[in-house]
DNA sequence: CTCGCGAATATGTCTATACATATTGAACCG
DNA sequence: CGGTTCAATATGTATAGACATATTCGCGAG
C-alpha cells in the first residue's frame, strides 16, 4: 500500500476541502510552505497541487497563492452511460432487439438530415434495448455513410449501433440534449407503457474532426431512470 | 502566445486521438522517443503523458507503453440554468412569485425529509418562476433551518430562494437528478398544461461540509425546455 | 494624497539525474 | 517441451536547482 507522497499530499487536501475544513476561497499554504510541511522537493507538492487545479477544486494565481474554488452550480459533470454497461452493471440481462435497418438517402426536406448525411446515404435504425426482459430504452439512430461506409456492412442485430460506433468510430465532439415527452402510441406498445407516459428523451450527435457522424435519440420511462450528475466526494 | 511546452505535446497528441489518426488501441511513442522528437527532458514529456493519462485519453503500462483508450462512458459537462439568468438572457422578464411557505418539522416518516432537517426545523416553499408572464417552471424546495437558521427570517417573495441560498450559503456538494414525469393536477394548472404532459424533473440536493442544505426540484414544461451538454473543442 | 515603480513572493516551466517498479520476452535449465 | 530466472524496457516517483512570469505591496516622488 506504498502510496506515492504527492498523491498523499493531493488526497489530504482534497479531504480538507470536501469536508468543508477549507471552505470555498480559503488560501492553502504556499508550496514552500507544504514543502517544509511533508519534507519533500517542490515539484513533488507541485505536482499534487497541478492536479487538483487540474481538477477544479483550487485556483492557483500567481503571488497570491492557492485557493479553493467555490464551485459553479451551472455546470456540473454528467457521465451519459453507455446503456448496455448500465444494465449489466445493475445484474440484469441485457438484450438490444432490432427493429427496423434500413438504407436511405437523405430527406431533402430535412435539412438536419441533409447536413448529417453529406454526400452519401444514411443508415436509419431502430431498436429497443431490453433489460431483463422488460423494455428499457427506444433508440432511432441515424449513421452517416459518408462518414463511416464500413456502417453498410455491419451487422446490427448482433453488436448494438451504440457499441459498434465505439469501436469503429473514435468521436472528437458530441452534444446532448435532454428534454421530456409524451408517449406516441406506437412508441408507447414498444416501451408498454400508456399513450402519453413521460419520457425522458436523451438526443446526441457526435462528429469525428468536424464531420457528422451519428444522431442517436434515446427515449426512457421517465420515472424509471434517471440522470445523475455530481459535484462532490462520490467518488 | 508562448504555449508550454508539455502543453504542446498535450495538445498534439490529443488531436492525433481525437482525429482518429491514433485509433484506440493504438501505441503511443516512448517517452524517450518523444523526448527526442521534441527535444526536451524526459519530464517534460511526462507531464505531458500523464496529464492524458488523468484525462483518460491515454493508457499507461509499465514496460509495455501508451495506449489510446477506448471511450467507455460519455461524460460530458452539462449546464444546470440558473432559472433567472437564462431567463433574462432571452430577453425576457423574469419574475418569481411565491406560493407558499410555511415552517415545520421534518416528516418522521420520510427519510429523506429527516435526514435533511437534522435537529431542526425545515422552511417549506413552492414558487412558480415566471417567464414573460407565462409559467416557466415550478419550484418545490426544502432548506434545512439547523444548516442555515438565517433562512428563517428571510424574505423569499423578495428575492428567490436559489439567488439567497447562492448568496448566503456557500457549499461543497451537489448532486442532481434528471428525470421525466408527467404533470399531476396541481401542477399542471400552475403550469397552464394539461394533466398527464411530460416534465422535465431538475431535482438538485446540497450539502455543506456533509451537512444537508436544501433540497428542490425543479419542474419544466417538457417539450419547451432543453438541457444541453456539448463536448469537444469548444472551450 | 495619489500615482508609478521596484521589490518581494508564489506559481509556472524546464532540466538533468537517480532510483523504483511492473512487465515482457528471451535465454536457460530441468 | 515447459517452467523459471533474468535482463531489458517503459513508466513512476522524487530531488535540487534554475529561470520565467504574474501579481501584490509598499515606498518614494510628484
Amino acid at each position: 500500500m506504498t502510496v506515492p507522497l504527492h498523491q498523499r499530499i493531493r488526497d489530504e487536501i482534497e479531504g480538507l476541502i470536501r469536508s468543508g475544513a477549507w471552505p470555498p476561497g480559503h488560501r492553502a499554504p504556499s508550496e514552500s510552505e507544504l514543502m517544509a510541511q511533508y519534507g519533500c522537493s517542490r515539484m513533488t507538492v507541485n505536482k499534487a497541487m497541478s492536479a487538483l487545479a487540474q481538477a477544479g477544486l483550487i485556483v492557483r494565481r500567481r503571488r497570491a497563492g492557492s485557493f479553493v474554488a467555490r464551485p459553479k452550480v451551472h455546470s456540473t459533470v454528467l457521465d451519459i452511460p453507455d446503456i448496455q454497461a448500465e444494465i449489466t452493471a445493475r445484474g440484469e440481462t441485457y438484450a438490444f432487439v432490432l427493429l427496423a435497418a434500413e438504407r436511405r438517402p437523405a430527406d431533402p426536406d430535412d435539412g438536419d438530415e441533409v447536413d448529417l448525411a453529406g454526400e452519401g446515404d444514411l443508415v436509419v435504425l431502430r431498436g429497443l434495448h431490453v433489460a431483463g426482459g422488460r423494455p428499457f430504452a427506444l433508440e432511432d439512430r441515424l449513421i452517416s455513410l459518408a462518414a463511416v461506409p464500413e456502417a453498410a456492412a455491419a451487422d446490427f442485430a448482433a453488436e448494438p449501433p451504440g457499441a459498434w460506433l465505439l469501436h469503429h468510430v473514435p468521436w472528437t465532439e458530441a452534444e446532448s440534449r435532454i428534454s421530456a415527452v409524451g408517449a406516441e402510441a406506437a412508441v408507447a406498445e414498444l416501451l408498454a407503457l400508456d399513450v402519453g407516459a413521460a419520457l425522458l428523451a436523451v438526443e446526441r450527435r457526435t462528429w469525428r474532426a468536424g464531420e457528422p457522424v451519428t444522431r442517436v435519440r434515446q427515449l426512457f420511462p421517465g420515472e424509471a431512470y434517471d440522470l445523475v450528475a455530481r459535484f462532490g466526494p462520490a467518488r
